[in-house]
DNA sequence: ACTATTATTGAATAATGATTCATTATTCAT
DNA sequence: ATGAATAATGAATCATTATTCAATAATAGT
């Protein structure tokens, strides 16, 4: 019997994380990520079904660690809605730093896998806003949030606002310092423009 | 000598709005495009270069009719920076509402044009975002804005929230009225979530 | 009506790149 | 050391589509 050498699944899976942000999903070649990962190209058919089901693969781990740490902050009681909302925040600019190719590779291929319901990544995407609303939801009973605002259009907007912060800053040169940017992005939520 | 039937080229771009929309850019076939407009496959070669030409082509004309309309709201004297903003907005929820097809291939496509400098779209874009950029300085000159947030994080946070919800809009059912959409978004921006 | 000119067609070609699979390498139990 | 058993390879295959181009059609001037 033979035994695998190393996590190669783990390898390819990075290097599909690397050259996918780099040229997009489409552009990708499956040869270039068996290089990246230092495998023959055979390879990661050993490991992945096929090319789709990489990524499908890296959705699944980014949403499933994810909603699990958005799960604990929904459900703590020592903390009001508007620190969760912090915390949430803190969460998602974590993850991304700490990986700004996968930033850019949720950025840029998260919508059609939800348009064309591939995998099951518009479950967890909705799961994780369902959750994200528990929050405002909150916010606006306890009298925290304005009342007045439409949950669903909010989730959508704030989400989509991060996204574009996040993969600017994992994109361009980080300018502005990563301290900043939370702050920044924290007070606009809750406060605006004025 | 032949006159040509129609505006075919016109026709082309059109279909290739739908189809793009329908299925993303890479996904997208030309012989579909073709048989949307109603053309022959090579004859979508005569008025553009190639497939890539067709989504230039269609950025082009977006970015140049989104600037112009800027142009002319930031130069305004008779209104203040807030309504300003609130001009902007109506405007790109007029175009994109006008056609949900082309917020949908705006919103996918846009960012990988930009990264790979294809046209001049990143140029286009960035003159639409100092545009922008220079009601927020009004704004903040006249002290009706806060000072404190950073410019171009709003920029950014700013259009990915509203490229998201305007997605959302468009290729979910229009459950909110474009009405409600509307004065929410111009609220959230200034207000925020408190 | 005839011809020159330009437009259009769509099948054939070419390029690309995902996937397969026959072959080779490595490991482990004996 | 040997040989199952599995892992890994990467060149060959296959499928898909963008692009081309030889053939055909439509128009306008004469």
């Amino acid at each position: 019997m033979r035994k695998r050498e190393g996590n190669k699944e783990q390898a390819i899976l990075d290097a599909a994380v690397k050259v996918f942000a780099q040229h997009g999903y489409h552009r990708a070649k499956i040869s270039s990520i068996a290089d990246q990962a230092g495998v023959a190209t055979g390879s990661v058919y050993l490991y992945y079904k096929n090319k789709e089901g990489i990524l499908l693969t890296m959705f699944d781990r980014l949403w499933t660690e994810l909603t699990d740490g958005l799960r604990i902050i929904v459900k703590r009681t020592d903390i009001d809605p508007s620190q969760k909302l912090d915390l949430v925040i803190d969460k998602l600019f974590d993850l991304f730093i700490a990986n700004p190719a996968l930033a850019s590779v949720f950025v840029n291929e998260q919508h059609h896998l939800i348009k064309d319901k591939r995998g099951n990544v518009a479950e967890q995407y909705n799961d994780f806003l369902d959750l994200a609303e528990d929050i405002i939801r909150e916010g606006v009973r306890k009298n925290k949030f304005n009342p007045d605002v439409d949950i669903k259009l909010f989730r959508h907007f704030i989400t989509g606002g991060l996204r574009s912060v996040l993969r600017q800053w994992s994109e361009q040169s980080h300018t502005l310092t990563l301290h900043r940017l939370r702050q920044n992005v924290k007070y606009f939520i809750k406060h605006g423009l004025l």
